[in-house]
RNA sequence: GGCGACGUGGCCAAGUGGUAAGGCAAGGGUCUGCAAAACCCUGAUCACCGGUUCGAAUCCGGUCGUCGCCUCCA
């Protein structure tokens, strides 16, 4: 069975089939660095790094290119967010940039979020733009207004084309244009003159100015992934006027089609709203790591389809929090299992039963990467598991092995829920033997029925963060 | 106002024509010194109305409701 995918362009699922067999150029568009992450880029970006794991995992030579803005975007009222924030700060803009930007990549680090093989910067590739905008005003498709250049949408006529909607329409609805020079509404700025106090400013043959936010993309898109590459991915809420006028911009400069499947994330509320700073209602990356370890957030985010909007509250990342922690255990006592386990070929029946797990998540992933469907597979192996563990002391090194590598690629390499290795391996040698020399003790106070003791010791270990269950087969433990 | 999405057991969530995955929560049971964990068992006819079909959660029409976008947002 081959990998299908939901593409926007079409609003049909199809079977990917890349430009260049056994490759996939793949765009992603990045964020804006003038503030901290919020959790509603982790839900972007992890169901996205979920997209580019899972193509790598079978088989697919993938080049992942996802932009940091750092200039051009700016707010409704036409200032640029990074100068805003520089003034708040009394810091340059530059080192707005950088503070954020190195944040964004903790955060997704934080996250088991592989990096892009590139992340290109907007004011880094200015040359590129320009080239691009000069390319678009000899084609006749955009015009110099007093040292600022504008798109022209009526010279485009499939303007409209990803998100479904018609320039007319626009027209109609459309507010006030704050700039009159503008021939139509709903054109949109390439490059704009700055202001004398604008400080972030580029010569350019139309006098200093600065790049507008759509045309970024477009340009280093298309330099690091050829003029039509595979996938475009981003957020939903991006689709317009964002992706839209990428599409125009590329096709126009190029003549040649843009992105061949795009992929959309939903929007991530909070508590049933959307988050926003007027609202204050804002949760941070950094802060939702304070209270939930990583896998338990994506498990979360991969709980849902990439393409369904989420609504991120306590109860809902508690829950996924929990269903992690099955697997998790599993995972753990099979590890733990494994170290002390009779040499042995792998059970072939055991084998079977991997085999099977394997092929039904590969096909549940295959279905436009269904992360949740897949997710529910890891949930039945591990009751197989589960079952397992408990009711064979006799399983061998071999078996424990193939489970251990079995939840190792789907589990790790896929899904990045199921660390490498476990607390106990992770953990100082010496805290490993403390704890272990502490549940020897333990165990002799049990023989001697000495609850008191061992209970005591249990208590105080939990104290501690560290779990201790009692097993027929000895007593395993690990971190809260 | 325009465009679009969605409405599945207490909660979250897969499933797009053949009699409803999975997780969380709840109840019962097994195991256990106790605990924890795990395992077993128990529950939905899919917002509502009408239509197409041998047959629909799944297609069509309508009603109600929720949400997103249309202006910056991942």
């Amino acid at each position: 069975m081959s990998l299908k995918i939901y593409n926007v362009l079409t609003r049909q699922k199809e079977e990917f089939v890349p430009l260049t067999e056994g490759k996939v150029n793949m765009y992603v568009c990045g964020p804006t660095v003038y503030d901290y992450s919020h959790i509603g880029h982790a839900k972007t970006y992890v169901s996205f790094d979920v997209v580019v794991r899972y193509l790598r995992y079978i088989g697919y030579d993938v080049l992942y290119v996802q932009n940091i803005t750092d200039v051009g975007h700016m707010l409704d009222t036409g200032e640029d967010r990074i100068l805003k924030k520089a003034r708040q700060l009394s810091a340059l803009p530059m080192q707005v940039v950088e503070t954020y930007m190195r944040s964004y990549f903790e955060d997704m680090d934080a996250l088991g979020v592989k990096r892009p093989d590139i992340s290109p910067r907007a004011s880094a590739h200015i040359p590129e733009q320009i080239a691009m905008i000069q390319k678009l005003i000899e084609k006749g498709h955009a015009y110099v207004v007093d040292g600022s250049v504008y798109f022209d949408v009526t010279s485009f006529p499939e303007y409209g084309k990803l998100s479904g909607r018609k320039v007319e329409e626009l027209e109609e609805g459309a507010r006030v244009a704050i700039r009159e020079e503008k021939r139509h509404p709903a054109d949109f700025a390439l490059w704009k003159k700055a202001d004398p106090e604008h400080i972030l400013r580029w010569p350019s043959p139309w006098g200093e100015g600065y790049p507008g936010w759509h045309i970024e993309c477009s340009a280093m898109a298309t330099k690091y992934l050829g003029v039509t590459f595979d996938i475009h991915g981003g957020g939903i809420d991006n689709i317009f006027p964002h992706n839209e006028c990428e599409i125009a911009q590329s096709e126009a400069a190029h003549g040649e089609p843009f992105a061949r499947y795009w992929m959309l994330t939903g929007s991530l509320t909070l508590d049933g709203v959307k988050m926003s700073k007027s609202l204050g209602n804002t949760l941070t990356i950094k802060d939702a790591l304070k209270r939930w370890r990583p896998e338990a957030i994506r498990t979360f985010i991969l709980s849902s389809h990439y393409s369904s909007p989420i609504d991120f509250s306590d109860e809902a990342v508690e829950a996924a929090h929990k269903g992690w922690q099955r697997i998790w255990g599993a995972v753990s006592l099979t590890r733990a299992r494994l170290r002390h386990a009779p040499e042995g070929e792998a059970d072939p029946n055991v084998v079977t039963m991997l085999e099977e797990t394997k092929a039904t998540f590969i096909e549940k992933m295959n279905d436009d990467f269904n992360a949740p469907a897949a997710l529910a597979v890891l949930q039945e192996l591990t009751r197989n598991v589960n079952g397992l563990l408990n009711e064979r002391s006799d399983l061998t090194k071999g078996t424990l092995a193939a489970i251990d590598q079995l939840y190792r690629e789907l589990g790790g390499d896929v899904l990045g829920i199921v660390p490498e290795t476990t607390e106990a391996s992770a953990s100082a040698e010496r805290e490993q033997g403390l704890i272990e020399l502490l549940i020897e003790l333990r165990a002799q106070a049990r023989a001697r029925k000495d609850w008191a003791t061992a209970d005591q010791i249990r208590d105080r270990l939990k104290a501690l963060g560290v779990v201790l269950e009692d097993r027929p087969d000895g007593t395993t433990w690990k971190l809260a």
